[in-house]
RNA sequence: GCCCCCGUAGUUCAAGGGAUAGAAUGAGAGUUUCCUAAACUCUAGAUCCAGGUUCGAGUCCUGGCGGGGGUACCA
């Protein structure tokens, strides 16, 4: 059933107007009104030259006559309310129930589409600006894959430059070969000898008279930052002493951030390291020079003009021949097209303050003729800010990724014991269930707010798990196995005609709507669309269980159909937080 | 200075130009001999200000006020 077509068809039939497709308007009923759809008539009076109340009233008059599901209808204002027939919604559900894979795209589409987040730099463990960047990137790769793209999950992991060094050489001088531990991750050990090297290099500016806090790569007014650079060259130059002790410290790096990683349950396919693609950037800029595409000022650096599209000039290489940030994103992006030829798109999650300069690195791939660029995008989201703003390292005010997830997880083994149905649950399964309920706690907290909005997070105040939760979800989907597992199975079942419940009617029609959310989500790259519909799912859910029994309904058809609902239910929701990354228990 | 984004209940979030602006939390009142009360039901509470476009504006346009981000060889 079409009614978009068939409200055209009514228009040409009744008025003589050709309506285009986007002057109907058919939405969901609100609930304090009868009805399913709703049709907006204000767009069509101009056809009908009528008052909004009576084209309304025969619009409704020409459905209810020749659209059978549509039974009767109802008009307030200009808004035409249609009841579809309960036979309709039954065998809506009756389908979906046979699917496989409900909501998601039937068909590969053949589009391979990139996507990147995290991309740390590794001086620094990951922190809770992290975890909503690989959270949101994790959850658009999922959703993209549900509407039948490839997907290739990335991250760029920013191996090499001033500030690996900084740690390098203090860990150097004072680190008297200190080495990762059980207490000591790798990644906070590395972590902790940049923050020794700030600390240090800020005493001997106070120490040294006249000297500026320029931080200025080709001027360093500091011994230490001096030495640091010293040490950078070394690295460039491939000394071997050097290079040995970058892999080893970049390595216990890598090993703490696999922890946080698995942890937060989120993977990668494919990695890329600037000290493998930062040279390749620093030879296209230099072949654009060549081209014209670029050019030199006086003082030998290298500059893209980008006047004419309305932005600033861009420096692409210093005066003394490095690379800047730009340059070797320039760089990767090219050996991504490269080495994936059938890559048809490229998602870059990144932090909104980096709006500028995507925009810039999207119009210089378009200059050097990439055809590509124009299939690249910025995932822009907002920043987390604290109730005290920013979060700053020098103020301490950073949030951990790793101390966040051990708060969830004890926050909900204390929430679960109070709650008490851990005896229910074999000892072995409870450390298990306490990480799911935390980080369902906190993925939905962070996942449930639109990417593009900037987010609060106070740390005193610990993530909720009542209302609007990931726990509230869980729980009603524990509720639902508990049900199925009290009920016999009788999969013989199929409704036949059946008066359907309002409460039953809404849980239907709100799981007939989850296939074209899956699709909003992936066009808006939204994961917070799938975690409102899980919301809502699990209220309406919520306010049938608690008004209408399942396991004690009158005939036994009614049992099987409320149970077969209520399984449905549970698909849905596991099937919508899978997409989130968030886990479902069988108890809790 | 210039550019971009954002101002919705006390608080945190919703609302693809459409009906009486939804939730959650916090506040108040109720629900458990019944499938898990991390639940359910009810009450009070909001579109920063001023114009404009529209049959209709939280949403679009202009100006103001307030907040955030970017931009001067950091990543």
């Amino acid at each position: 059933m079409k009614l978009s077509v068939i409200l055209q068809n009514a228009v040409s039939a009744l008025y003589d107007g050709q309506v285009s497709a986007d002057m109907v308007q058919v939405q969901k009923t609100r609930k304090e009104f009868d009805g399913d759809l709703t049709v907006v008539v204000f767009p069509l009076l101009k056809f009908s030259k009528k008052s909004p109340e009576e084209t309304g009233k025969e619009l409704g008059n020409y459905l209810q006559q020749n659209v059978s599901e549509v039974v009767v209808f109802n008009v307030v204002k200009g808004f035409l309310n249609l009841t579809i027939s309960d036979e309709y919604w039954l065998n809506q559900f009756n389908e979906i129930s046979q699917k496989e894979s409900y909501g998601f795209a039937e068909k590969n589409l053949g589009i391979t589409t990139m996507v990147e987040y995290s991309s740390p730099n590794t001086n620094k463990p990951l922190h809770l600006g992290h975890i909503r960047n690989c959270l949101l990137g994790w959850s658009v790769a999922e959703i993209l894959k549900a509407n039948g793209h490839n997907v290739i999950k990335t991250q760029i992991i920013n191996d090499r430059g001033i500030h690996i060094c900084k740690s390098m050489l203090a860990w150097q001088k004072w680190g008297n070969g200190e080495e990762p531990s059980d207490e000591k991750k790798g990644d906070k050990l590395v972590g902790e000898y940049y923050v020794e090297f700030d600390r240090k290099h800020k005493l001997e500016i106070s120490q040294t008279a006249s000297v500026s806090e320029t931080d200025a790569v080709s001027k360093p007014r500091t011994q230490l930052l001096s030495e640091a650079q010293q040490l950078l060259r070394k690295w460039e130059a491939k000394d071997t002493e050097v290079y040995a002790l970058w892999k080893k410290m970049n390595g216990w790096v890598y090993e703490g951030f696999d922890v946080t990683y698995k942890r937060m349950g989120i993977d990668f396919d494919q990695l890329y390291y600037e000290s493998d693609t930062y040279l390749n950037g620093k030879e296209i800029v230099l072949k654009g020079l060549e081209k014209d595409i670029f050019f030199k000022k006086d003082d030998g650096s290298v500059w893209c003009d980008l006047t004419k599209e309305g932005l600033d000039e861009k420096l692409l290489l210093r005066a003394d021949g490095t690379s800047v940030y730009i340059t070797q994103d320039i760089g990767t992006a090219i050996k991504r097209f490269e080495g994936f030829p059938e890559l048809a798109k490229q998602i870059y999650v990144v932090g909104s303050e980096q709006n500028y300069h995507f925009k810039v690195l999207f119009f210089i791939l378009k200059k050097l003729g990439y055809e590509w660029a124009d299939e690249c995008l910025h995932l822009s989201y907002g920043m987390i800010d604290l109730p005290s703003g920013k979060m700053k390292s020098r103020e301490g005010t950073v949030v951990d990724a790793d101390d966040l997830m051990q708060e969830m997880h004890k926050t909900a083994k204390a929430i679960t014991e109070e709650l008490s149905k851990v005896e229910e649950i074999p000892e072995n399964e409870r450390d298990e269930l306490y990480w799911m309920v935390g980080l369902g706690a906190l993925k939905y907290f962070i996942l449930k707010v639109d990417p593009k909005k900037k987010m609060l997070f106070d740390p005193k105040e610990s993530v909720d798990f009542h209302g609007n939760t990931g726990p509230f979800i869980q729980y009603t989907y524990a509720r639902i196995q508990s049900v199925l597992r009290k009920a016999e199975k009788n999969s013989e079942f199929r409704i036949q005609d059946l008066e359907l419940k309002r409460e039953e009617k809404e849980i239907i029609k709100l799981i007939c709507e989850y296939p074209q959310i899956i699709k909003e989500a992936g066009e808006n790259y939204s994961p917070a669309l799938i975690a409102n519909y899980a919301y809502e799912l699990t209220k309406s859910f919520n306010h049938f269980y608690q008004s209408i029994s399942i396991l004690a309904a009158e005939t036994d058809e009614l049992i099987a159909f409320r149970v077969a609902l209520s399984e449905m239910s549970g698909k849905v929701l596991k099937s919508a937080l899978g997409l989130l990354g968030i886990e479902v228990p069988e108890r809790m």
